[in-house]
DNA sequence: ACCACTATGTTATACATGTCACATCATGAA
DNA sequence: TTCATGATGTGACATGTATAACATAGTGGT
């Protein structure tokens, strides 16, 4: 996407519905969105485009991760953040057992989301254990959980959970193609 | 959720909302849908709600799944459908290097797809090699995908694509949260 | 046997999101 | 300079999903 900056300075709304699997409309729908003007003969400028998105979703300024849970799921995902380049830093482990000397225990999770300024976490543990900490996150300046657990987590209203439920996506591909 | 069922035999709507995280009205809606009814004043009828819940979603028939690149996150997901009971079984695991004697050739993919009769993948291999793969699922079985590379992919329209981008789950998070 | 109570089933309604249709406008060609 | 072309910006509309509101019906208590 940033490769092809470097050709052309304008890009279509059917270009960018292409690379997006989208239709035309609603990209200029979203584009309309943020409040951005293109021009009907060139389209829309790359570069102001990419800055107003920016702008507009604070894609800039670093974000402190923690992912508790260090089971299979759960270092497979902090491999994940750690080899592809994004402003999501994993900045702490949590676990119940500390094998290894770079998880923290997860006795001090509201002692080190303090101390580190941790804001979103990955909640990849058993799934008896996920209400639990999800409740003691409610007690922290956590702001948003990425819930790989398949319980539905109950918590302070302003905390935003994302649920990732692989068992649900899976039935939900089968009943989609008949 | 099975356990509750000892105890009782019927379960009310705020009752499975509340399990849910959701609100009656729409419990109800969802009944609705598949056309169940209850009684005002013992609610639903636990076993038969399940089993007209089954029946219309054939949550009973075995699924076989392959997993296209054993990275990380490829084996994790193995590990996670084999450690959770469900009708979702890993019959495959395919990689580009072979370097365990359980792991097809990803040259042989439509061969295997067709002799292990396997209808859904997941797709985990890096986001160079997504593309391509995907364009030779089209000349498959295969009816669904649950894609976890960040690459949108174009697929013959018979076949069901459900993305999961972790980059992607993160910025709604943080956007969300404000 | 009757009545108050409360949960169900359902209609109407809001809201979000995607699509259609089209007037408007900037450009390149004549 | 003028005009045809084709993409934009946007109102109107369709669709899917969540909420509100309420008439109806089964049960327990009297």
């Amino acid at each position: 996407m940033e490769l092809i900056e470097q050709g052309q300075k304008y890009i279509h709304s059917h270009e960018l519905a292409e690379i997006t699997n989208n239709k035309q409309e609603l990209v200029r729908r979203d584009i309309m969105a943020i409040r951005f003007l293109g021009n009907p003969a060139k389209g829309y400028e790359i570069n102001s485009l990419l800055n107003r998105i920016n702008k507009k979703l604070n894609l800039k300024t670093q974000v402190n991760v923690g992912v508790i849970g260090v089971g299979k799921i759960g270092s497979a995902i902090a491999s994940f953040f750690e080899e592809h380049e994004s402003r999501f830093k994993i900045v702490a482990l949590f676990d119940k057992i500390t094998d290894e000397n770079n998880i923290y225990n997860i006795n001090d999770l509201e002692y080190i989301i303090d101390k580190l300024n941790i804001t979103f976490v990955v909640l990849s543990v058993p799934p008896d254990a996920a209400q639990q900490i999800a409740s003691r996150l409610s007690n922290t300046k956590i702001k948003g959980i990425l819930n790989f657990t398949h319980i539905p987590l109950k918590v302070n209203e302003k905390i935003i959970v994302s649920r990732i439920d692989l068992l649900l996506e899976m039935e939900k591909l089968v009943f989609l193609s008949h």
